[in-house]
This record gives C-alpha cells, structure tokens and sequence, in this order.
DNA sequence: CTTCTTGTATGTTGTATATCATAAAAAGTA
DNA sequence: TACTTTTTATGATATACAACATACAAGAAG
C-alpha cells in the first residue's frame, strides 16, 4: 500500500534524500472518504497534510450568510491542507470530498522536521504558496468586481483549464452540481442556473445533465473579460 | 547608509550566516517615492524584493470596470513584492506610495540564491506567504458575502488591529481618504462616505477629517460577525 | 484675493441580484 | 411498483447597491 503512495506523492518524494525518504515512509498513512464526507473542518488544528490520489475535494468556506464558497477544488494528485499549518493557525476552510476519495497523510512534524534541512522541499512549498495567493487575489477580484454572467463564464474557463476537457476537446471533465457551480461561482443556484440556460439559448455551451459542453469559447472569454 | 537598512531588516537578516550577510550587503540598494508615486505595476517582471522603511504603500489590483481594489496595505517594517518571483509571475498586482516612502530593495536572485542552502530564510518566507494566504481566503468571503454595514465594519476593526490606535486607546493611527476606505471594503467612494457618516450619527465611531474614533467597539464587531 | 482642483457629503434613480415561490424532472429508497 | 428526497428550472418580488447628480468645504495654484 505505501507502496503505491510513494508512487503518487514523486513530486514531492523526489525531493527527498534516502534518508528523509525512510524516515518518512514509516509515517505515511492512507484513508478513504466516501462521498459528501468531511476531512478537517474550520477551527481544527492541522496535522497532515494531505494528497489527493484520487476522488475529488472541495476547500470552501461558510460566510455570515450561512452560503458557502468553494474557494479551491483539489484534484489528483495535489496536495492540500498544509497552509493552516505553516501559518501556526487552525484550519480556517472546510474540506469535502464530493467524489469518493483516497488521500494519503502525511505528518505536518514530519514535512517541518525535513524542511528544517532540505530547502528543495522548502521551496517547493513557497512555490506552491505563492502561486495560490496569486490565485486567490485574482479571485477576490474576479468575484467582487464581475457581475454573473462574467463570473460563470470565468468559472467554466476557470474548469476547464484546470481540469481539462473529455476526448471531444470541448465537454468540461468535471461534472458539478449547480449548487457547487453557484459556490464556485459565488452566486445562487438558481441564479447559476438562471445563467447557464442564458449561454445555453445564446449557443455558448450545451449542457447535458451536469455535462457542461462548450460551445463559443471565444464569446465566453470576452464575456469574463468585460465582467 | 546600507548600515541603516540593515539595522531596519532584521527580521531577515537576523537569520542570515556572516558570509550571507556579506554577499547581500553588497546588493542591497535603497529609494525613496513621493506620495502617489507608483513602485511596481501589473505585467512588470519582478527584480527586487522590497521592504517599506518608513511611509505607506498599498497594494492593489483594477478590475474589469476599471475600479481598483486595495489587497492589502505595507506598513513599516515589512517585505512586499516577493510573491510574483516565487511563483515565477509577472506582477499581477500595483504597488503605490500613498505617503512619501522609504523602501529598501533586496534583488530576487540574491534571495533565491541564499534560499537553496538557507532552510530559517525559506520557512520565513514559507510562513509569511501561508498567513497572507490565510487572510487573502478570508478577505474573499467577507468582501463578497458581507452588505456594506458589514464590511465597513470589518475594515475598521481590521485597521485598527493591523495600524493600532493612538494615545487615546481608540483613534486608529492610519488616516486613509474616503476613496482608498472604500477600495479596501470594496464598495464606491460615495458609500463608504455614506455608510462612515451612518456609524457616526449611531454613535459608533467619530470622524474628524480623515481621523476614525472608534466609540462602540462591540457594536461594531457585531455589525462585522451578521454581515 | 480669486480661481481651480480635490475631497467630502447627501439625495435620487436604475438595475443587478438575492429571495421567495412553485413545479417538473431526476435520483434514491422502500 | 409507488414514494420520498434531491436537483433542476423558471417566474415574481424585494432590496442592496452602483451610478449619477449636485453642493459645499478645503487646499493648491495663479
């Protein structure tokens, strides 16, 4: 079984001396979570972080309102859960897996332990950080400054960069719900709803059940861009 | 002069080894801006990692409808503009003096350079980048989810925690002009006055110019926790 | 001292979007 | 099969907020 966790986690795993890697291997774990199933929640402290091996999770956050927002999905292989740690903070998200699940564990102490010696694995995670506070303050943007239809039409490019597209080159690999759809979007669901019919009459996508097929990419991208 | 910078970085320095010391030193170079002067901009490659000596900047972004959000604001003494590097980006974000500074400038490749054997200056900037994360994540929902009571609110109570107060134990030490208030609770000028002058006649706060008293803190975080 | 500019203040109108309501379709469940 | 629950769909209403307009105060510039 570790095995075969090892075999996911290389981008991480190659980082490590031979030594790092044994010392490690006796701490990974590895657990299942079934569909709409909570892995830590908001004021837990963090311990692991973790690795998608496969399934699908969403990190969201609950606002005043009681709507939530999805504010990241995770996909095979990412990691995830580390940030709370490295801030000394408890967790401030949510995390869900909405798909069935396989993640593998691995101990904060330990990855804080490593880094104490091994920069390449330490500036793997400034990389990664970075990269997602960039993200995050283009959201910010995005969500406040956009009116609907520029923040589903983001939303579906948004999709179907990160997870690309089936075998017809334009039909989103990903099937969300439209309550997931509106989180992600930051909006109703029946006004995701609402909107995505909109494209839909204007022939922007088809849509077929929670298969989202894109039509007009360029349309949708100068939609986003106009907000 | 490089001695006062040094005296002024500390917070990094301090981590650094006799001969790190040495071969930053040499590189490090130093600039003052006027007031309103722009220090970086969207699309710029970033060279230099900063860190603010005296004065103010604010990090912004414009969004679609050419209205600009403040991200976050620099106070003395901290670092700015290293995130785009680390991500290999270009700037995504403006950076802009909003009262004469003074900044020092520490070049990206020294940094990166001392990173690859220096694990204290690598978990520096890993928890650095994992606090802004957290607050960027945090700022995502407020903005979006909150109605404008709500975000004034948050805004002024974050000032206060992050700017302190004066003598008085309640007039936040940061004067910011109606306009930037409102870039940074994401609402227009003319609200943000609105909403300011509406806490001001229910006893909430006391403005003299661009001064904010802060009179019924609790009532405040209460308008801030509902939305 | 005027004149011009910039920041502050407040009222009015229009519109985007949340909220509520209802219903059909789809998906589980017995 | 029938029955419940969830998801999708669409219409009607309410409201928060942006947009616009106007006015005044305070500096800055001539």
């Amino acid at each position: 079984m570790k095995d075969v966790i090892v075999s996911h986690i290389s981008s991480i795993w190659n980082l490590l001396s031979a030594d790092e890697q044994n010392y490690l291997y006796d701490q990974l774990s590895y657990h299942t979570y079934r569909k709409n199933e909570l892995i830590y929640s908001e004021g837990m402290q963090p311990e692991n972080m973790m690795c998608l091996l496969s399934g699908q999770v969403k990190i969201y956050k609950v606002g005043p309102n009681t709507r939530f927002q999805i504010m990241r999905v995770i996909r095979p292989v990412q990691y995830f859960g580390y940030r709370a740690y490295f801030a000394h903070e408890p967790y401030v998200t949510n995390a869900c897996a909405f798909e069935n699940a396989k993640i593998a564990l691995i101990p904060m102490k330990c990855i804080d332990h490593i880094i104490e010696t091994n920069c390449r694995l330490a500036a793997f995670f400034i990389h990664q950080l970075a990269t997602d506070l960039g993200i995050s303050d283009q959201r910010s943007i995005t969500l406040t400054q956009s009116h609907i239809r520029g923040r589903l039409a983001e939303t579906i490019l948004f999709l179907k960069k990160t997870y690309g597209v089936e075998a017809d080159g334009a039909t989103l690999s990903i099937y969300l719900s439209r309550e997931d759809l509106a989180a992600l979007a930051n909006m109703t669901t029946a006004n995701a709803i609402r909107t995505l019919s909109s494209f839909t009459s204007e022939n922007l996508v088809v849509t077929d059940g929670r298969k989202i097929k894109i039509i007009d990419e360029t349309a949708l991208q100068r939609i986003a861009r106009l907000g």
